[in-house]
RNA sequence: GGCGGGUUGGCGGAGAGGUUACGCAGCGGAUUGCAAAUCCGUGAAGACCGGUUCGAUUCCGGUACCCGCCUCCA
């Protein structure tokens, strides 16, 4: 087995990844807000640390390692998505609009995370079922002196917990000096973050010794991970975006909670996305969801192959010609794997996906075998990474069938050999060029293969 | 203002202190009725300024520019 060296944010620095129990590997990623629809940038973390799960699975072996991905199903956008449907006219309570919400957003998730060749992670757990715990960790929290509750919220004491800023590179000092702060008056400390606060009537809410309310954002991914993968456990992954103040939030809690144990030992954060060159945001116009490219006709698989064409660690620019390649790449590929049983996986992709998970470099030990048209290695090789399984290919043959095609386009080619006159040919040539079919005419007789942007209405009338 | 990441050939994008990355595009050739596909061959790089070194694109320092986080947005 090769070494797996990961680069640890929390030392700055890439290691030897050695597992605190190696019968149960375990990697705890952050998982969406369900609100709405996940945006492309929302699919980058899936796609990083489904390949990180794939290759520790091959590794340790698949009953051997654990990954959850939580669902933050209390939060106030989610409040703020069911609200404004109310205003809108839609009926049912609050409470019910929430559920629904969160409810249909889970499905879609899960559809879309499904196209982009993610397995689904050992746990999913939803905050709302994760109350209990969370609210006894806040208790341990206060009875250590790490938590205050005031006037209805319980916050958390950050003064209380030396290391704070250390995974994210701040001093506390730095962070008042520097930038804007909350500043509520029944706050110790500016920096101080809430744990627990108080809903009204409008706002969904749980008993608890404080009142009702509900918990921070925060507190969430400490009681999740307790509660599924203990006190200590190996990898903690999301977004460099959530480095501060969540993750930074989460380990404070979690370490004063549970002080004999350490929490994550190796935390990984990809960086973010953007769209031909710019942020994706929606002030700039190039927001868009995983939904919208897939109902464009872009496969999921093409988007996890431009993904990962990327280092996970560094910025990564989704651009339209990335796809058209990835998706030229992709059909070459299946071509030649489509139907083959794969063998092992090559040693080159396993050393370079072992190297903190260098998926571009694996990419290239891919291209190799290709080129050397071992197909069986390819396509095994190609399943670390989450590629090439037969049934991804189902977009390249787009249900549509050529043969009649190729059929009449053949008989014209006869003709025209005969006749020596080949314009029939050439008109019928570029008439499935521009529907997007590949033309191959040989001794051997005529293929006809769908290619990129194939557009089955425009072959209506060859026939 | 604070903290962090980046700058590689036409484009995308890796590794390595000294030897071909790789892919796409380009160019030359084979093949083809013409193409396509395929195959063979091929040119092209590391922001700028210093330093360390026999030797740096790779290590160190500085400058410029880009990006992110610090504030609900991944």
């Amino acid at each position: 087995m090769a070494t797996i060296r990961l680069h640890n944010s929390k030392t700055r620095k890439k290691e030897e990844f050695k597992p605190l129990d190696p019968e149960n590997v375990r990697l705890y990623v952050c998982g969406p807000t369900v609100y709405d629809r996940a945006h492309l940038g929302n699919a980058r973390p899936v796609v990083v640390f489904d390949t990180l799960y794939r290759l520790l699975r091959h590794a340790y072996g698949a009953e051997h390692v654990t990954y959850v991905r939580n669902f933050t199903d209390v939060d106030d956008k989610i409040n703020a998505t069911a609200l404004s449907r109310k205003q809108a006219g839609a009926s049912g309570t609050l409470e019910e609009l929430i559920a629904e919400r969160t409810e249909e957003t889970i499905g879609w998730y899960h559809a879309d995370m499904d196209a982009l060749g993610a397995l689904r992670p050992n746990h999913e757990p939803r905050a709302t079922a994760y109350i209990g715990p969370m609210i006894a960790m806040i208790e341990t929290l206060i009875a250590g002196g790490h938590a205050y509750a005031r006037e209805g919220h319980v916050l958390f004491r950050v003064r209380s917990y030396a290391n704070y800023g250390a995974l994210s590179g701040r001093s506390v000092d730095d962070m008042i000096a520097g930038a804007r702060v909350e500043v509520a008056p029944f706050k110790e400390d500016p920096m101080d973050f809430v744990l627990w606060k108080p809903s009204d009537a409008e706002t969904p809410g749980w008993d608890s010794p404080w009142g009702r309310g509900r918990p921070g954002w925060h507190i969430e991914c400490s009681a999740m991970s307790y509660e599924l993968l203990g006190a200590s456990f190996d990898i903690h992954g999301g977004g460099i975006d959530l480095q501060f103040p969540h993750h930074e939030n989460e380990l404070a809690q979690s370490c004063c909670a549970h002080p004999q144990a350490g929490f994550a030992s190796v935390w990984m954060h990809n960086e973010m996305l953007q769209v031909e060159g710019k942020k994706m945001s929606k002030s700039l116009g190039n927001f868009f969801t995983v939904r919208d490219l897939l109902d464009q006709g872009v496969p999921g698989e093409v988007i996890r192959f431009v993904f990962l064409g990327t280092h996970y660690g560094r910025p990564m620019d989704w651009t339209a010609e990335k796809a058209a390649q990835a998706e030229a790449t992709l059909r070459k590929w299946h071509a030649l794997t489509d139907g083959v049983a794969p063998s092992a996986p090559a040693g080159a992709v396993l050393a370079a996906l072992s190297d903190d998970l260098n998926t571009a470099g694996a990419i290239a030990e891919l291209h190799a075998l290709a080129a050397a048209g071992d197909a069986a290695a390819l396509k095994a090789s190609a399943a670390l990474l989450g590629l090439l399984a037969d049934e991804q290919g189902a977009w390249i043959g787009a249900g549509v069938d050529l043969a009649p095609y190729a059929a009449k386009l053949s008989a014209l080619r006869e003709a025209a050999m005969a006749a020596k006159d080949f314009s029939p040919v050439d008109a019928m040539k570029a008439a499935l060029l521009a529907a997007g079919v590949e033309v191959r005419m040989s001794k051997a007789g005529v293929e006809l293969l769908a290619g990129a942007g194939f557009d089955e209405a425009k072959l209506e009338g060859l026939l």
